[in-house]
DNA sequence: GACGATTCCTGATACACCGTCAGATTTGAG
DNA sequence: CTCAAATCTGACGGTGTATCAGGAATCGTC
């Protein structure tokens, strides 16, 4: 079992693994192996990705790696940090844009999911911070149609909500799967937002 | 990059890594390699699944290891073949029971859910006939309430399956993640099963 | 534009795991 | 008991990890 991420990195300042403050230069590198991780994340099985490759990759060695990351999937936390600021207005997105945020990022994503439910703490903050604002939102729309009598009483908002990005979110990261089912993507989005407008409004398709 | 699973190991007869055909001992050895496999991947991270630990774990030496599997994945993916004839009977597990599935098991369905989401075939295969058989069941029931008028004629029954069958697999894999939140898990479930309902029969809570 | 200090990079290294093979050991049928 | 098939393992070359000391580039300053 190899070690996780010591401390968070981008908090104050910047550091490398060493106490030395980044210039110029040593963060060119530094994105650039992010970048490249990003690269071969999406060619490769996240269990094949070797700090190695990355370094490689990036035309250095594996000591300048470790010089800013303490391992790969440390990297990976990075990248997966930044869908944060992204996920900041992911609410706006919720109508059909939602799938494309996946899409972009589906790599990490998904590295993201397997890692949530390994149970790292790191990464379930990120994903909870990047459903979170959809949730929150969701519910508080729910908690309206509730107040107005057409969700039942005893329905829980918020677990409405989940229950709705649940299916968002392994909809996105499943996207071409169902295409292997012979289901049409036109269609499957229809039933998504069908289901998304019932489930929040309590109303009839 | 490692080599995937070369042959299909269960279609006709077991055969070792030689051409080999196993007897009492060997299936033994198999077996116990298999459940150490199991039992390690439930307490580390997938990516952190060693060989050497699994050969160690289960009292012999990662030689013997390569006897029967290829690699680490090979196994992996044995084990979650070995879903398909429990989720044969999923279908009258629908109500209330797919959680348990998925919780019995969660260790490795989350790598077949990495794996899938990856592309690697063998596992698409497997996580498709596992959900094949409530996707199609679901899709029948819908079918028959969309004849009845009670759903949208355009809907197209398989999508609104395949959505509420990726609601119901993303909870269950989350499981844990819902408490973290707050959400009690009755009223998650409760949620579920309401908007499966919904999305099956047409009709309101 | 030369100097020293700081930052950056890398070769060398010790260690761990992978995947393979020849050969030692065990099993069991006759 | 004997022998052949089945099973296991020690040993090995190859690759990746993680660390360190020291060489190379860069920057501020005079």
């Amino acid at each position: 079992m190899t070690a996780r991420a010591k401390g968070a990195q981008t908090v104050q300042q910047l550091r490398a693994s060493d106490g030395r403050v980044p210039g110029r230069r040593g963060r060119a590198t530094r994105e650039k192996l992010l970048s490249c991780t990003a690269d071969i994340l999406e060619k490769t099985s996240y269990r094949d990705l070797k700090v190695i490759d990355i370094a490689r990759s990036a035309g250095t060695s594996p000591a300048t790696f470790y010089q800013y990351f303490n391992d790969v999937e440390a990297a990976v936390l990075e990248l997966a940090g930044k869908l944060q600021e992204e996920g900041a207005s992911l609410v706006e997105l919720i109508r059909d844009s939602f799938l494309d945020l996946w899409e972009r990022n589906r790599a990490i994503l998904r590295v993201v999911d397997l890692a949530t439910a390994e149970g790292d703490l790191h990464f379930q903050n990120i994903r909870t911070h990047l459903l979170n604002e959809v949730t929150l939102a969701l519910r508080d729309v729910i908690e309206g149609f509730r107040e107005q009598k057409k969700q039942p009483h005893d329905l829980d908002p918020m677990a409405q909500a989940a229950a709705l990005v649940s299916m968002l979110a392994h909809v996105a990261a499943h996207r071409y799967g169902f295409e292997f089912w012979g289901i049409r993507s036109d269609k499957m989005r229809d039933s998504v937002a069908r289901l998304l407008y019932i489930g929040v409004t309590g109303a009839r398709g």
